[in-house]
DNA sequence: TGCTACATGTAACACGTTACATGATTGT
DNA sequence: ACAATCATGTAACGTGTTACATGTAGCA
């Protein structure tokens, strides 16, 4: 019964839908794919608020490729209201790392601890750097030309940055450490 | 009713409490000051986390400097129980980027509105990166010889990395979108 | 035949903030 | 006197995930 569903989450819907039509599985999927690294949304957002859109007449649903699925697709109306939550200011949740968290109280947790996760954070954020080179390339050589293109390489940039930025804060701060008694 | 309110919180809770004994009220001022670059705990949060704690023994109440407030501090099974939560694996939740969420869909909202986006985050991360010298300069001064000194400067220095790359990606990416059509 | 992927939806639960109710202390 | 700050707590609300229930289609 909720009027306001979650505004964020309606400009990830309306957002994937306007890139191209698709059904409501095939969306989370594409959210989780391509946004992965920065957006997320679970089958318990995205069933209702595509009811709630279309209830709005928002978005569209066709008779989807198989029989049981449905083919949403974003409405003139949806595309305006897209325009119109995206001009909207963010809002930012609350930060909550975890990391930070147990690394300040690293004297209770002990040092050889924290050298671990320093160690584990720092091994993601390479993983998470080649694949961000990998996706960059490819969408280069596959989407080159498309209007989307530039913005997907904006988002790109900001998570190879902080990928870069996370290893060489790891290198600072198992350095800042290794004078910290052991 | 709750059996196991967040974990988190109480790492928070009581690694604050490790720290120095202090009211509840103290305590949030301490979190909001201390740790508000990555971490934040409300009233609605903190109360009843406190009593769950104090039902298990893991922290105790004595009356405290003023009538009405009471003195919290961590018990030895408190320190002990902080040291296991310490120690589990940290529970990420899912991003949620609302800044990359709009740049993504930025042919939708338009090339100059993204450009202000951007340049209001070089802002604030330029601020935070001032902020960040500022305190670092204070506690080397004030927290000089503290056993606590070395993980607030980790911490701190992950904020410091963290802002100077946000300010170096806002201006990879005005420079993509100078191509990218205006 | 049976497994996997596709597909839709709901319900229960956990989480977390905000607003509210209430009151004492301190400084002006 | 009055305002600001310190102080404790609860309730309502919104949000978001997970687990469940259910069924179809394609393939080995």
């Amino acid at each position: 019964v909720t009027v306001v569903r979650r505004q964020q989450t309606q400009i990830a819907v309306l957002g994937g839908l306007s890139i191209a039509p698709m059904s409501a599985y095939a969306l989370r999927e594409a959210i989780r794919d391509t946004l992965g690294h920065f957006w997320s949304e679970s089958f318990g957002q995205i069933y209702p608020t595509l009811a709630d859109l279309e209830a709005e007449g928002l978005v569209e649903r066709a008779d989807g490729s198989r029989p049981g699925a449905s083919l949403f697709s974003v409405t003139p109306a949806g595309l305006l209201r897209l325009r119109e939550l995206l001009a909207e200011p963010i809002t930012m949740l609350p930060p909550r790392n975890g990391l930070l968290l147990r690394l300040f109280f690293g004297r209770v947790l002990g040092v050889a601890a924290c050298r671990e996760l320093l160690v584990a954070a720092r091994g993601q954020a390479q993983a998470s750097l080649a694949e961000y080179h990998a996706i960059a390339a490819r969408i280069r050589r596959e989407d080159a030309g498309s209007p989307d293109l530039p913005f997907a390489l904006v988002t790109l940039s900001a998570g190879r940055h902080s990928a870069e930025a996370a290893i060489a804060w790891a290198d600072d701060a198992l350095a800042l450490l290794e004078g910290a008694g052991s």
